[in-house]
DNA sequence: TCCTACGATGGACTTTGTCTAAGTCAAGTG
DNA sequence: CACTTGACTTAGACAAAGTCCATCGTAGGA
């Protein structure tokens, strides 16, 4: 049983097929996937599914804290399960592939008072970018 | 007389009206305008300029390293002509205002090799958020 | 001044995402 | 177990951001 879905069964959220497969797609660690993404793997367990279901469970999801919205490449918003450890992403800059980090340190903390030009800074968001093993190895 | 435009006359770039409109739209520091933004600028001082044409140029300003893409919110990309000082964003999130933020520390050297998962890291992207000074007055 | 390759144009097209009106169904009630 | 109701789902239209392409124009060298 997923654990995505166990949570959110735990906070009365009501059932439907089409939110179970959105939930189960979405299991794991190190998913990353595009909205259309999980969408065409929806499609296959559950064919009738609509963009805007998913769209919609997606946006949910995001708003209970479930689930956390990561803008890795520029192109579509990608949606990662792993929303209760705080982490950040590695990126390969050819194929896209996408690991879940924990720097040591604190980003925040190394933004002095003088550079915060009044704001109060209450998030930081960190992309490591790069060559992943089979791309070099490709190369 | 635009630093960018400079810059780039220097590299042997042909000059166009156009492009050199673009430039000096997207000249100065703070400046984090959308593909959008820079068209319709751009329009009020030549008024038949097309959006292909200033999507090329942006496009082709990225490539020359002369000005770098942000993406802070999730919706258009913004082009950052501050490109010679290395540098992160601070964003607010109410009103999407950004500022050019130098951070102490190298988040770099904050990913311990067991985190690199094999990866080539060359590169760090940080985005800060919070609630600039003008939106935090008016809640 | 003339040529020509590079740049500009605009309109169609694609991708990603949002909205709406109408139909469907999960789950509480009796 | 059937009923009811409001929340959920659907298809398709719409919108925003960006790309592509065939054609026309022009910067800058000969």
């Amino acid at each position: 049983m997923s654990d995505l879905l166990e949570r959110l069964r735990g906070r009365g959220w009501r059932m439907t097929a089409q939110r179970r497969v959105v939930a189960e797609v979405l299991d794991g660690e190190h998913v990353h996937l595009t909205a259309d993404e999980v969408h065409s793997r929806a499609v296959d367990r559950l064919p009738e599914i609509s963009r805007a279901t998913v769209y919609n469970t997606l946006g949910e999801m995001v708003s209970l804290g479930e689930v956390v919205e990561v803008s890795t490449d520029r192109r579509a918003k990608r949606y990662d399960p792993n929303a209760h450890r705080p982490h950040h992403h590695l990126v390969c800059a050819r194929c896209g592939a996408i690991r879940d980090v924990h720097p040591s340190g604190d980003p925040l903390a190394d933004l002095p008072a003088d550079e915060r030009f009044g704001f109060t800074v209450s998030d930081v968001e960190v992309t490591y970018r790069g060559v992943c093993p089979s791309c070099a190895a490709a190369a």
